[in-house]
RNA sequence: GGAAUCUUAGCUCAGCUGGGAGAGCAUCUGCCUUACAAGCAGAGGGUCACAGGUUCGAGCCCUGUAGGUUCCACCA
């Protein structure tokens, strides 16, 4: 017998006990199994620096929902999991951690700082591993991999060396975007642009030989002015045709540089004049490539002038701009500052101004790639929720440009580029090499750079499964099914996966990208550590459980949508998982006092059979929703059932039944009663794995886990669709009775005689196996279903349902007056919907064009309001009479 | 400059292929009914931003307007 259960649900008690069972008994783990088919979702990696955040929880839910559902539904569910190394974050993380020691990165040099790393990594990386299984997660951990590890080294330089050799990797000078604080490059997807306030400068060039002509150019960058090599005009620009060829004085510097013509130059803009900085500005680079003009670099790494700045040499770039503005005023040089507000690129981590300076970097060609990726999508080869996400992703990769994928930092895959010191040659190669194979010296180093992180994760649903060895995962397991993340790494890691895999594998790396948007605070505010706003989703977890948590993150709101997070929400979660708690609770008590039996399903009764056929039906339909991933609706469908349909409805319809000595549907109802409650749970155990498993295993003895059970199925012989209609005639019935006693201010200690009065024979009988439980549900002493009114005081107060009317004497209650008035009210209400059903039926273009089902459904409904406001008025003459 | 998205009850949001407006919270009225007061029963509350259009029929489709949010973009 099952045991009986705390009268509240107490998460904090169970969750760990539980998750510790599953890990136990290895349900996570998943594998190679040909007789079964795979289902396979990758994890986005966590960052090993990271904490668990709302995103995660979101996102992890998410997958952890559909994992649970698959591998119920019988699949080979595979979840696979990982941490990122994080090249930046961890990097700055572990230098702030040394400068608090007094440590220098430089003084540790690179072995010195990757042993530190390596330690921070063993020490935190695993941390949010653990938050996530407090989530209830059951990724395989077994499988659990790190972008650093072995495999992943291996798949690193496996691409990258392919990728070479095919010449889609090369090695250039170009400009970048340069992070001064970090010192590294970053890629131009990590570059946030930002509205800012400035400022216009305008400034004379004077003309070289024409003493008091200048060419007065604007620009929001003045320092810049040291690295200068021309001033551009527009080709067409009549203004200007005559200067064109011209030298300028470059104001203080005392060198001299051309006019160009270029057609990059908008006349309507600013003065229609454009210094040129080849070496600072991305614009300015090609322009200089155009015209072949110097590109001399006025900066050095820390965003200071370097030495060709002259007396400017070792400012900063804000220091130099206002000293250089001091003395460009001092000359006479300086036409006006207009105020000017404009777009200045920061990165993304730390929102440092990038500065664009020219470095020899390493890229990654993307032309190619992006074709196969674009037809992908377009092709509806892979699919994207919600479709919306389609245009961002053809817009990106329409003008995509060549990924920056060198870092100057040393945590990361450092490339494998190999310089001859002798001879300059550059091999790459996947092993280190000791030879140079030009020349033959030994004198080789590997290249300082490391990889962009998002090159590795780029790989990541492939070099889980062991890829480039061929694996029987990867065989098996590959390609993965759906990834589900955030919208917001759309262009850094979406696309870069696919492809990856479609160059490496020649297949996607998944069929499906489910995305999911932020979760905000209360006032719509993204959570973040500046603003102190972030709510721990382990704190929630610790206050209301984690299916409180889950469950809250996954509803009321629509795929790829923003929501904000309201502890009211996780209340109501909570209380939720407290109504299936107590409802069980019931249950199973009067499992112990009963004892239980098998029945045969003839035995079940009117309520019986209509609760079965509602829990089909939605088993069916959570199915249907889940398999298009909408998972928020098909969890407001399993809340309805459960709490209105199961709780308020059937539970209070079998309560007599079970506290009669007497009755014999006393077994049916308690096989009922377990066998809903069983599937019921199922059907929501993806979303709320704790508390069901807990109830589950309780309930059914013989069974180790819910997670293991199989998910239910329609079954044509639980489908009883007339009972569920005769079912939603008694509650309207019950629901009048509620009514008429609420608006009389009725006690629940007074009962009452209810008798319903139907002529028809078939309404009469569903009464009649509905009499058992109008005495809780109706508060009924007696009741007496007949086809006339025979024995009913005029003075019953009455509720005119479809068919029948339900009335009840309350002789000393009835204010005659008032009960005219509401039959008055019903009156007019029949009135209406009958005319909008004539409104519809007369139009002679509604019944030409409409679908047939549809002219029948209103035809049915017209004939059944007309014959409620017969019954109505009828009252109504005789009442008045 | 392009693009996406939102505008539905007091608040936060659902509403799948167009066929009588929903939830949670809040409010009001009754109930400590032996599963649950983290509960039960009942009630009030909406010209679905605005203006046109398509349709027998529009919260949903089309066009435009206003306001909000977001993404992309090299205007110095």
């Amino acid at each position: 017998m099952p045991k009986e259960l705390e009268k509240t649900y107490n998460p904090s008690e169970i969750e760990d006990r539980i998750y510790k069972n599953w890990l136990d008994k290895k349900y996570f783990h998943a594998e190679v199994d040909r007789s079964k088919k795979p289902f396979t979702i990758v994890m986005p990696p966590p960052n090993i620096t990271g904490q668990l955040h709302m995103g995660h929880a979101l996102d992890n839910t998410m997958q952890d929902i559909l994992i649970r559902y698959k591998r119920m539904q019988g699949y080979n569910a595979l979840w696979q999991p990982g941490t990122d190394h994080a090249a930046i974050a961890t990097e700055v993380k572990i230098i702030e951690s040394l400068k608090e020691q007094g440590i220098d990165k430089e003084d540790l040099g690179r072995e010195g700082f990757l042993e530190k790393a390596w330690d921070w990594r063993r020490e935190y990386g695993g941390r949010i591993i653990n938050q996530l299984k407090k989530l209830g997660s059951s990724a395989d951990w077994d499988r659990e991999r790190f972008t650093m590890d072995e495999g992943n080294n291996e798949a690193v330089n496996e691409v990258f060396c392919k990728l070479y050799e095919k010449g889609w990797i090369y090695k250039g000078s170009r400009i970048v975007n340069w992070c001064p604080v970090c010192q590294t490059t970053i890629s131009d997807a990590e570059v946030e642009h930002v509205d800012q306030d400035g400022f216009f400068w305008h400034i004379n060039y004077p003309i070289v030989g024409e003493e008091g002509r200048f060419v007065e150019i604007a620009t929001t960058r003045p320092e810049t002015l040291l690295g200068d090599t021309a001033v551009a005009v527009n080709p067409e620009d009549e203004r200007y045709t005559d200067i064109v060829g011209k030298m300028l004085e470059l104001p203080l510097t005392g060198r001299q540089i051309p006019v160009i013509a270029d057609a990059y130059v908008d006349k309507e803009f600013g003065t229609g004049c454009v210094k040129i900085t080849p070496a600072h500005d991305p614009n300015d680079f090609e322009v200089g490539k155009r015209h072949n003009l110097e590109e001399i670099n006025i900066m050095n790494d820390d965003a200071t002038i370097n030495a060709i700045g002259g007396k400017y040499a070792g400012m900063d770039r804000y220091e130099a701009r206002k000293a250089m503005v001091a003395d460009l005023e001092a000359a006479g040089l300086l036409v006006k500052v207009v105020p000017h507000s404009h777009n200045v690129g920061t990165h993304d981590r730390c929102k440092t101004t990038v500065e664009p300076l020219v470095k020899p970097q390493w890229f990654v060609k993307m032309s190619e790639m992006a074709k196969p990726a674009l037809e992908a999508v377009k092709s509806g080869e892979l699919k994207l929720i919600p479709e919306r996400m389609n245009k961002n992703y053809y817009n990106w990769l329409e003008n995509i440009r060549d990924w920056c994928v060198s870092r100057q930092l040393w945590w990361g895959h450092r490339i494998p580029a190999y310089y001859c010191q002798d001879c300059g040659e550059i091999t790459v190669a996947k092993e280190a090499v000791s030879a140079c194979p030009k020349c033959g010296s030994s004198n080789m180093k590997q290249d300082e750079d490391t990889l962009d992180t998002w090159f590795s994760s780029a790989l990541w649903p492939f070099s889980t499964l062991g890829w480039p060895q061929k694996t029987e995962e990867m065989d098996y397991f590959f390609p993965t099914d759906v990834l589900v993340t955030g919208y917001d790494i759309i262009f850094f890691w979406v696309i870069r996966m696919v492809f990856s895999s479609l160059e490496q594998t020649g297949k996607l790396p998944f069929h499906t990208v489910l995305f999911h948007g932020l979760v905000r605070d209360e006032q719509g505010r993204k959570m973040s550590k500046s603003l102190g706003n972030g709510i721990d989703p382990l704190e929630v977890i610790d206050k209301y459980g984690a299916d409180a948590l889950r469950f809250t993150l996954i509803t009321g709101n629509a795929p790829g949508n923003d929501m904000r997070f309201y502890w009211e929400r996780v209340e109501a979660s909570r209380n939720f998982a407290n109504k299936v708690w107590n409802a069980s609770r019931f249950i199973m008590m009067n499992m112990e006092k009963a004892g239980e039996k098998d029945v045969d399903l003839s035995s079940l009764t009117l309520a019986d059979r209509w609760i079965l056929s509602k829990v089909n039906t939605l088993a069916k339909d959570m199915t249907e929703n889940l398999d298009k991933y909408e998972l928020g609706i098909a969890a407001s469908k399993v809340y309805d059932f459960i709490w209105e349909e199961f709780c308020d409805w059937y539970i209070e319809m079998v309560k007599p039944r079970l506290y009669s000595d007497t009755d014999n549907t006393k077994a049916a109802a308690l096989w009922t009663l377990k066998t809903v409650l069983g599937n019921a749970l199922k059907l929501l155990h993806p979303y709320m794995p704790f508390v069901t498993e807990e109830i589950y295993t309780n309930l059914m003895e013989d069974e180790e886990s819910i997670m293991i059970a199989p998910w239910p199925e329609f079954k044509d012989e639980w489908n009883f669709a007339q009972d569920e209609q005769a079912v939603d005639t008694i509650k309207d019935a019950v629901r009048g009775i509620r009514n008429l006693r609420a608006e009389m201010n009725v006690p629940n200690s007074k009962k009452a005689t209810v008798y319903v009065v139907s002529e028809k024979e078939e309404v009469r009988r569903i009464f009649e196996d509905a009499k058992v439980f109008f005495a809780t549900l109706g508060f009924a002493s007696e009741v007496f279903v007949q086809a006339d009114k025979a024995g009913i005081a005029d003075d019953a107060v009455s509720t005119v349902i479809h068919d029948a009317v339900v009335y009840m004497p309350f002789a000393e209650l009835v204010d005659i007056a008032k009960e005219i008035e509401r039959l008055k009210k019903e009156q007019k209400r029949l009135e209406g919907e009958i005319k909008r059903c004539n409104s519809m039926l007369n139009n002679p273009n509604f019944v030409g064009k409409a679908p047939e089902a549809k002219i029948a459904e209103e035809k049915e409904k017209l004939a059944k309001y007309t014959g409620m406001l017969e019954t109505v008025e009828e009252r109504l003459g005789q009442l008045k009479s």
